[in-house]
Formats: structure tokens, C-alpha cells, sequence
DNA sequence: TGACGATATCTGCCTAAGCAGCTAATTTGC
DNA sequence: GCAAATTAGCTGCTTAGGCAGATATCGTCA
């Protein structure tokens, strides 16, 4: 039962978190945070509920999320003057100063956790893992 | 970068745990409960610290986990008598009658995730995760 | 024997995600 | 034009996991 699906690709996932945040550590930053940076960073969300449906997640999670990263100093929240229900989300100065400093630290644990992969074994996983995510929206 | 892997299985596993305890609601128990019942129920593990080992996991979690489980009258607490520093886990009544009902229910989700695969991708893809796992162990 | 290190468990504090319920603002339908 | 439905965001409650520190017990070795 250890070999189940469901437990391994949750002990990976978990793995890599780990891993992953403990070399953000330093940037005082987690992975969970800078995955939400990264879609605010690269205008995929400008909005909270963006945020929400393009991860798939909670808005009343999402909202503290926020709260943490504008406690930091990392992102700005200003209500709009169009529609008065939506709060415009961007990066700070010191939000754009880190978030390319990013993406090279997932990178290197990734390939950590993939040494011994050829590209191919690579997307044949990555194509795996869409089709499950394509069979969960229905 | 939603393509990136890390990303894959953080969001397939979501979906799956979600599913997993939306089936499993009406029995009052949760994934991650019903994980720690089976491993104490197979014999695997008598204490809490070898939960935490077998699951790569906090023992601070799993004491609280183990409160959960407990409160809910599914495992027994017993302090052993020759190793005072243990406690000694067990199934009630109550659980043992629980814990044959769950499997079922977590094999026809992770099948309607599989929808498409043959047996042999799913192998596959279990090795790749099995070959993730070996990696970070160093 | 008695000090020291290792082990088992527990507690407090934190991040994170999900659900339900709430308010305010906007859009839709009659 | 206005009631009803929808949307956006927020708050409270819960489960879950990680880290650090505390306590109690056990094993070892001098």
C-alpha cells in the first residue's frame, strides 16, 4: 500500500516542498509564496480570484496568502476604481528584486530530484500527470 | 511554468485528496487519517515513531494526528510497561470495523484519474516517482 | 553507579489549504 | 427601474504538516 499512486505522489510532492523551501530559506520566502509571486509577477493574475482559478484554490486561502506576502513587503493591494469589488494586485520594488532570483533555486532541486531522467522520461511523466489533471475536470 | 513538474504533482495530488476525502466524507474520516489507520491496522506500525518513520513525517504531526484518531474512538493509546518511553498503538473495535471500507473508495478514485492508462503507464509512472524518491534520499 | 547521549512523545508556534458564511458591489432579468 | 443572482474579497473554523524546545525514559560506557 506504500506503493499506492495516490502515497507516492504525495511523498514526492512533499520531498520537493521541503527540499525546495529549505533552500529559499535565506530569501526569507516559501515555495508556496513565490508560486503565488511568479503568477502575479508575470501578469497571469492581477486579481485574487485570477489567482484562485488559475491554481485551482481556495479564495479565503488566497486572501491570507496575500496578507502574508503584503506583510512582507513583497506585493501591493489597491482597490479599483472601475469595479469597487476587485483588489488590483502588483509587486513591489522589493518584490520585483526577488522574484528572478527564484526560479534558478527550483530548477537546481528539481533536477536534484531528477537525476538519472532523459528529457523524454521527463515529458512522458509531465504528459502523464496532465491527462490525470485533464480526467479530475470532469 | 505551470508546466513545471513541481507545479504537476502539487496540483494532480490536490485533486486526488480532494476527491479522495469528498467520497470518504459520509465516514467521517479523512485521507490522511485513513493512511495512518491502515498502516497501524496492517501491523506496520505499533508507535508513533515508526508512523513517522514509514511516512517520512513530523512526530509532532502525527501526535496530533494520533489525538484525531483517538478522540474519534478508531485507535488505542497504551503506555508500554517493559519501555516506558512508548506508547503502544492499536485498533478498537470501532476501527477495525472502519478501516476494509476505505480502500475501495480510494482505488475508484485514483481509477477515474487513470481513466486512459494502461497498466503499463501506470507502472511506468509509479517507477519514475519510486526513482524521484531514491534521489532526494541523498 | 552515575553522567551522557539517544530515543519517544508531547507542546507551542508557524504556514498552508479547504469549507461555510458574510458583506459590498456589480450584472442580469423581468 | 428594481429585485435577484452573481462576483470579489474577507473572516472564522478545521485539518495537516514542519520546526524547535521540553520532558521522561532508556542504553552505554567509564
Amino acid at each position: 500500500m506504500d506503493e499506492s499512486l495516490g502515497f507516492l505522489l504525495h511523498q514526492v510532492r512533499g520531498r520537493l516542498v521541503t527540499a525546495i523551501d529549505a533552500e529559499l530559506e535565506p530569501l526569507d520566502i516559501t515555495w508556496a509564496q513565490w508560486g503565488t509571486l511568479l503568477k502575479i509577477a508575470n501578469g497571469r493574475a492581477n486579481t485574487a480570484s485570477e489567482l484562485c482559478r488559475s491554481m485551482a484554490g481556495d479564495t479565503g486561502s488566497m486572501t491570507r496568502m496575500l496578507d502574508r506576502l503584503e506583510q512582507k513587503g513583497l506585493i501591493r493591494r489597491e482597490r479599483s476604481s472601475e469595479d469597487r469589488r476587485i483588489v488590483q494586485l502588483s509587486l513591489t520594488e522589493a518584490g520585483q528584486k526577488l522574484y528572478p532570483q527564484l526560479p534558478p533555486i527550483a530548477v537546481k532541486v528539481l533536477n536534484q530530484h531528477l537525476r538519472g531522467f532523459s528529457r523524454d522520461e521527463l515529458e512522458t511523466m509531465k504528459r502523464f500527470l496532465r491527462r490525470m489533471l485533464s480526467n479530475a475536470d470532469d
